[in-house]
DNA sequence: GTTTAAATTAAACAACTGTTTAATTGTGAT
DNA sequence: ATCACAATTAAACAGTTGTTTAATTTAAAC
């Protein structure tokens, strides 16, 4: 019973961190909605900030995995390698909003220096896979010579930009105030085509005939 | 006096809303490091939410003039109008890094649903005059059919993931940690480029000779 | 059935929150 | 000099915060 409850409250946590953010959230709160005891968060987990460490911690590797796995494949091309990583980063960022959240507003609110650390210093593992790729890319003069660091950039904030905000992705949509775009699969096609037509127009190469 | 202290405390609230959040920022913080009395801030704006909502309030015309100003100047093509708003952003986010963080936590936390909503309605208009020249652009065959919502969300979005962390910067420019990116000529310089290159090389149609 | 330890609880803790009050100081007009 | 009002202050307010305690319940082992 108990792993069951801990891993109830953590995943109450992740919603109400990503609606409220972590100041905004109070263990009073958490205990509510998780219906749980207020003594128990600090009795699993030792306390608030513990609690949001475990979150980052337990999530942050299960998103290095693929990235890795990506870039290791030699039978793919530079071009396959990317479009790969943008699928694995729009359905992951879409099937796990409520946490994204949270990650982005740990790397926006500089307040315990940590976690901020921590956050970054995952987001920079994966700069540096992807602009590998793009620089073998530019190597074998595939990729046109652009800036990899900063197409990465505009990779992760175009996904990041649209994860901010529910509201902005329905009007996006012409959808209803009510709608979950993050689950609807015509917005995630329609985002990847998107990332995946700009991208590709940024980096290949378009041989004159 | 009174408007001097009123406009520095303003000018301390998005410092500190900026490092520690809105939740994150206790008036006793502001008062001591603005150096008034806790009771001025409530004196000057009635509360702390509407010290917050001023602070939007305030830049966020500013933030407006220029996008329209740009938009209704019929000597400017279509492409000119998108580099002339790419270099309004740029500026204007770098020359005040800590009220957009602020800007972008609103947006990401859902607290205050008024706020929310003031954020985002702002962000929407400023949509609406992007996507209409784009449309145009498009209209007149000097643009490739892109998706002119998702484009602009690329663009706004690039600089926010810039505009998230001044480490990240940091590690992007190889400089050291005290530096401050966003005052660096030569960072805008690359962050300029950057967009200004992919959003050409995305919308402009190459003729193929 | 007794023992042992984990799980759970309500209550209390001290510190902090945003806000208000009531008294005092400062300033400019008459 | 006096009045009126704005500005400023320290103190107190009521409520919330994260955390801890000490008592109780639950559950498994022997």
């Amino acid at each position: 019973m108990s792993v069951d409850k801990k891993e109830h409250i953590m995943h109450v946590a992740i919603e109400l961190f990503a609606e409220k953010g972590f100041e905004g959230t109070s263990i009073r709160d958490l205990a509510q909605k998780a219906d749980v005891n207020i003594a128990m968060v600090n009795y699993y987990f030792g306390s608030k900030e513990k609690l949001f460490e475990q979150l980052l911690a337990d999530k942050a590797q299960f998103m290095r995995a693929k990235i890795e796995a990506v870039e290791s494949n030699e039978s793919l091309t530079e071009i396959e390698k990317l479009d790969h990583i943008i699928d694995g980063y729009v359905t992951r960022f879409l099937t796990q909003p409520e946490f994204h959240r949270v990650f982005l507003q740990e790397l926006l609110v500089n307040q315990r220096a940590n976690l901020h650390q921590t956050v970054l210093s995952l987001f920079e593992k994966n700069t540096r896979d992807v602009v590998s790729i793009i620089e073998k890319g530019i190597k074998k003069k595939q990729f046109k010579k652009v800036d990899p660091q900063l197409t990465f950039i505009s990779i992760v904030g175009t996904i990041n930009q649209v994860m901010m905000s529910k509201e902005m992705c329905n009007t996006l949509m012409n959808a209803s105030a009510n709608h979950n775009p993050y689950q609807d699969p015509k917005f995630k096609k329609r985002i990847l085509e998107h990332i995946k037509q700009m991208v590709h127009a940024h980096l290949i190469i378009t041989t004159v005939s």
